[in-house]
DNA sequence: GGGTTGCATGCTTGG
DNA sequence: CAAGCATGCAACCCT
């Protein structure tokens, strides 16, 4: 045994010197993917290859490694080659024969193994001492000749074992049940060896003989019996290795130890079904599969997966499914911390040794296809050692696992791919009341809150499952190569992509899967708070935009009128429905209407305002202009008009800011630094869109963020505001007002400094003739600053301020009339702005916003203002 | 302040 | 009673 790295999969593995070749060398087995490979020395070097074939001993006929991987029996023998399926049946076959021509296993005592067990005319005799081992004998025996051990010598067999036949009657039952559903796996070949501790002859041909002569069909069922459900060599007949109570020393040499679970309990009851032969159907704790198997492995671990659906997976698939175990996520393992506990036999049986804490990384795939990497370690504890996969949160989420559900470790073979699959909690009732899990736990370990206790976690999700799944969704999941099939044993996350939340909803009559005491806290929030990467959020936020525009108020639903602190708000008693988005704005009459783009031939089409349409609309569907109900006739409007519709559009907006690689936040300030920055950069705060889309005083798109008048006014605030008064609002205002008009005035003297020098540059005709082009230049600039032109005077024909007017339009307004700024300004504006604030008060504000827009519009149709739109 | 990491603690289980 | 394991927790790190 040595440590080298395992060129064919995972990383570091385990590996045992294998029989000697003719090459001179001698093979070198991968104790983790069973990988054979040929060593041979050159220069005190060692120089591997891997073993594309290896020969027969007894015919000489190639076997391809390939079929070797993963065989459970492999480990048992060594150095003395393997053996094709053919040639070691006709051996078991032979020795069968010459031991025990009666069909019985002769009486045979193993000093290696201090083992005492006789059969004789078919009646086995035990000792007081071997009497635990005869039942797994018994287990053994029949699993492997099930059709040889009718009933009748069952009893007989029982009848001469002693005291405590109860309990080998139960094993038998036991067996009986667990081992009508073992599995044949479409082996080829099988590779033998010699016991690496130097098991005799007569063990290796018990082995042949339990195990492969009836038809070899003992495989996943009946797996390496260093660890699992042994044939008679492996478990307590051939393996007689004393075993002592302490750990061994890690990753130490093939251990064989019964990890049979305890015999039935008094009490328990066979799953009927078990006897009727349907057992194939259920699922069953399987032994897993051929590992190191250092340590016992609980049955709480065993891989459950269906007879049917492992062999419907291997066969269907090109590939074996090799389960190796699997474990019920606890709280902490599916939390946030990203840490999995992983079983320490599990971990020292199927994952690479690792020798210091730092592990090694673990590359495993899921049952989608996704390669995650996982860190292998493990933490000192106790002076001993917990194993922990770190950085499984990814993989369990996008898994959509949580507390509860099963996260099954298995190998595809050939190749050793390890691969992660899972089975959802479900309420449906559990089947493996027959497992030899539950038959050991099921009891003792209900209502414990120890992962024993999740024992009795039903489980519905089948092999079946997944792999009707995998057909019926296509190839997706399995991307044409077979080394890309993916399946985990129980592995059917096609079928649970409801959320734990649901799955819990779902069934209330399920048994909770942990006790209240420890297992409910923690587990919710933590395994429900689901990372989203930046893309996700953007898409996540963009589509919160979009929902936006596409709310409208429930069709033919009367909305009640409340008003709250002057605050008309519209209730409606049912929600808001989803319909094509539309744009609003105000028709040359004064009065509003919708438009509505074609999903088809993208033209535009006038619309009622109050006209609801499905979120997928063509001309076709325009019942309300039957001239235009068809894609063929040309718009209404000309693209003049189209533009200046569509411009104020958030589309347009945001078609716009993406071009000019700004990020959408940039344009939305929030409060009244939206309000300066608007105003000092030029943005018209009042998006003519949404003035048109919600003309109304509710000022319906309320938004956080939003930095209107109405929505930073204090909760209390009234419509209007007294002259003297100080509220924060008033006070923002008037603050906000000086700064921007000192920031005004400074720019302004910055650009009178700018002109004179280009006064003196250049001729004084020049520039008087190009008065009117340069003031469009800066407004041009300004827009470019990121706002559009507004035509409009912050000072109203009325005499009033606008609180929207800006210093940019009045930039504008100033550029135009050719009058520059002056020290004065700000003192007029500031008075104008208490005159207004004074006279009209807030309330009015989008009635400016009304007349900001009108004015817009007419500036626009007038022409005057073309030059101001970029 | 929140997340990560390493270890400790205590409960549960199995021998 | 020892081992295993779920989880708590403090120190450390990162943003």
């Amino acid at each position: 045994m040595g440590s080298d790295i395992c060129v064919n999969a995972l990383c570091v593995h385990d590996w045992k010197k294998g029989w000697p070749l003719r090459s001179g060398g001698f093979a070198q087995l991968c104790i983790n993917c069973g990988s054979a490979y040929e060593m041979s020395v050159f220069c005190n070097n060692f120089h591997r290859q891997k073993m594309g074939w290896m020969e027969c001993k007894f015919c000489n006929k190639p076997i391809h490694c390939g079929c070797i991987v993963s065989r459970s029996l492999f480990e048992y023998l060594d150095f003395d080659g393997i053996g094709c399926v053919s040639c070691v049946a006709s051996q078991l076959r032979m020795m069968r024969n010459t031991e025990n021509p009666n069909g019985s296993i002769s009486s045979t005592k193993n000093n290696a193994s201090d083992q005492h067990s006789a059969l004789i005319d078919g009646t086995l005799s035990v000792d007081s001492v071997g009497e635990g081992k005869l039942m797994q004998l018994c287990r053994i025996v029949e699993a492997s000749e099930p059709s040889r051990w009718n009933n009748s010598r069952r009893d007989s067999i029982i009848s001469c074992s002693g005291q405590n036949n109860h309990e080998v009657k139960r094993s038998f039952r036991e067996a009986d049940t667990r081992f009508s559903n073992v599995f044949k796996p479409p082996v080829q070949s099988l590779v033998f060896s010699k016991f690496e501790n130097s098991r005799s002859t007569w063990e290796i041909k018990n082995t042949h003989e339990s195990t492969a002569q009836p038809s070899l069909n003992m495989y996943l069922g009946n797996p390496s019996g260093n660890n699992t459900i042994p044939p008679p060599s492996s478990g307590e007949i051939v393996d007689a290795r004393p075993e002592g109570k302490a750990s061994p020393p890690f990753h130490q040499g093939q251990r064989s130890r019964p990890i049979l679970p305890k015999p039935l309990k008094i009490g328990m009851s066979m799953n009927p079904e078990t006897d009727k032969g349907t057992i194939s159907h259920a699922r069953i704790a399987r032994p897993p599969a051929d590992g190191r198997g250092k340590s016992q492995l609980l049955p709480r671990y065993w891989p459950r997966i269906t007879d049917q659906e492992l062999k419907r997976l291997s066969g269907d698939l090109k590939s074996n499914v090799v389960p190796l175990f699997e474990k019920i996520l606890s709280a902490s393992d599916a939390g946030r911390i990203g840490r999995l506990v992983l079983p320490k036999a599990c971990a020292e049986a199927y994952f690479p040794p690792i020798s210091n804490s730092d592990g090694l990384p673990l590359r495993v795939q899921d049952v989608k296809g996704n390669e995650w990497t996982f860190q292998f370690r493990f933490w000192p504890n106790n002076n001993s050692r917990m194993y922990v996969l770190e950085g499984v949160t990814p993989c369990i989420q996008a898994m959509q696992l949580c507390a509860g559900d099963t996260v099954t470790f298995n190998r595809i073979d050939p190749g050793g791919k390890l691969v992660v699959g899972f089975r959802k909690a479900s309420n449906s009732i559990d089947t493996q009341d027959a497992s030899p899990s539950s038959l050991s736990n099921g009891i003792s370990m209900k209502g414990t809150t120890n992962s024993g206790g999740t024992e009795n976690l039903p489980l519905d999700s089948s092999y079946a499952d997944l792999l009707q799944s995998i057909k019926g969704n296509g190839e997706s999941h399995i991307n044409g190569h077979p080394e890309h099939l993916h399946f985990g044993a129980g592995a059917v996350g096609f079928l649970t992509t409801e959320n734990c939340e649901k799955t819990n909803k779902q069934s209330p009559q399920q048994p909770i899967p942990f006790s209240e005491k420890k297992r409910t806290h923690n587990i919710g929030p933590k395994s429900k708070r689901l990372r989203i990467d930046n893309e996700d959020a953007m898409e996540l936020r963009l589509t919160w935009e979009e929902a936006q525009h596409l709310l409208r108020p429930p069709p033919s639903v009367q909305p009640s009128i409340v008003t709250i602190e002057d605050q008309v708000i519209e209730e409606y008693e049912e929600p808001p429905v989803f319909g094509k988005r539309t744009i609003f704005c105000a028709c040359s009459s004064g009065g509003k209407e919708q438009w509505a783009q074609c999903d088809d031939c993208s033209k535009w089409r006038r619309l009622p305002v109050d006209a609801l349409l499905p979120p997928k609309w063509t001309c076709f569907e325009n019942g309300w202009d039957g001239s235009r109900s068809s894609c063929s006739v040309p718009e209404e409007m000309s693209s003049r008009e189209l533009e200046n519709l569509l411009k104020p559009s958030k589309d347009f907006k945001r078609r716009r800011t993406l071009e000019n690689g700004k990020s959408i936040k940039e344009h939305e300030p929030s409060g009244l630094d939206a309000l300066a920055i608007a105003a000092v950069l030029g943005e018209n705060l009042t998006d003519p869109a949404e003035s048109s889309a919600g003309a109304t005083t509710k000022h319906p798109r309320h938004r956080p963020g939003c930095s209107c008048i109405v929505c930073i006014q204090p909760p209390s605030g009234k419509g209007r505001h007294k002259p003297t008064c100080t509220c924060n609002v008033c006070m923002t205002v008037k603050r906000r007002f000086k700064t921007l008009m000192l920031r005004k005035k400074k720019r302004q003297s910055e650009r009178e400094a700018d002109a004179a020098k280009e006064d003196n540059n250049h001729p004084r005709d020049e520039s008087e003739a190009d008065g009117a082009s340069k003031s469009k230049d800066d407004t041009s600039h300004l827009e470019n600053e990121g706002g559009r032109g507004q035509p409009e005077a912050g000072e109203s024909s009325a005499g009033q301020i606008d609180l929207n007017s800006h210093p940019s339009r009045d930039d504008t307004q100033m550029d135009i009339t050719g009058l520059s700024m002056s020290i004065n300004h700000l003192e007029i504006t500031n008075h104008q702005a208490k005159e207004y604030m004074t006279q009209n008060g807030l309330k009015s504000f989008n009635s400016e916003v009304h007349a900001d827009q009108h004015s817009l519009l007419l500036t626009q149709s007038n022409g005057q203002g073309q030059n101001n739109l970029s």
